[in-house]
DNA sequence: TTTCTAATTCAAAATCATTACGATTTACAT
DNA sequence: ATGTAAATCGTAATGATTTTGAATTAGAAA
């Protein structure tokens, strides 16, 4: 997803172009990495020493909804990033170390079959987590 | 996991036999479902008003750490249920509504191939949620 | 451009899960 | 029975997230 596009979901939506957002969707722009709040908070705090928490979560909540973000819950945080706009649904590659991400070609759901009959599958999350090979010690 | 075995591998790795510890394993020993902390202390304290947070999650940590129980994060809480003796390795469902849990024969990493030459794999994750047939409005 | 109004922001406090601490109690090997 | 390390208690601290209420601001309408 790039800015553009965004900004244009934002826009059917109903939703104001403010420098805050601009900042925030940028930061998620520049990079393939998971975010947290704090991230966030930390780097903004330098340009707007203003920027508080309150702006930050209630803005990626509205990304998440339009959309825009992903988030995926890791060791206790919440974690956001930019939504893959891939042609078919993948899954993800975290490394612990960068935090740089990898698209995995398959998703486990094709392969259920009928293991679940009568269920009713709402979700799922599928995540595979070690270290990329620039962080990979090859001694 | 039943009891006898999680007083075995506690024994062997020098842990004293309490009644706290014992309370708190026979509440998983008793369900399928996985719980938080506070489910714990919630129930505990109608019969050891004097439980305290310190004993619920410096044991669960014990426990994890002996894989006497999983541990699994969801909607921001840590849950933790029986460790599974299965043959095999496997993945699960997990009913939002009763919190009931059935495994799934499959784990996706068996079908990774070559999708991630040279990274080094620590962990992974594939959970799906839902309703289970007896949560699931069938009107 | 000026005004209006709802959306947004700020700053601080509240909440919730989790972790840590010093004092006390307990399990169990000797 | 006793000594000692381990475990527990009660509570306070921490850290992430959410909420609140007053002040500010963006964008639409006149």
């Amino acid at each position: 997803m790039n800015l553009t596009r965004a900004w244009e979901i934002l826009k059917d939506n109903g939703f104001k172009k403010t420098d805050k957002r601009e900042l925030i969707l940028k930061m998620f722009a520049e990079t393939d990495k998971y975010l947290t709040a704090r991230d966030l908070l930390d780097v903004l705090k330098k340009d707007y020493p203003g920027m508080s928490f309150d702006t930050i979560y209630r803005n990626l909540a509205t990304f998440v909804e339009l959309d825009i973000l992903d988030e995926t819950e890791m060791q206790g945080e919440r974690n956001f990033r930019m939504h893959c706009e891939s042609e078919h649904h993948h899954h993800h590659f975290i490394c612990r170390e960068c935090g740089n991400v990898k698209e995995l070609p398959l998703c486990p759901m094709e392969l259920l079959g009928e293991s679940l009959p009568n269920f009713e599958i709402e979700a799922h999350k599928f995540e595979v987590y070690g270290k990329c090979p620039d962080c990979s010690v090859t001694s």
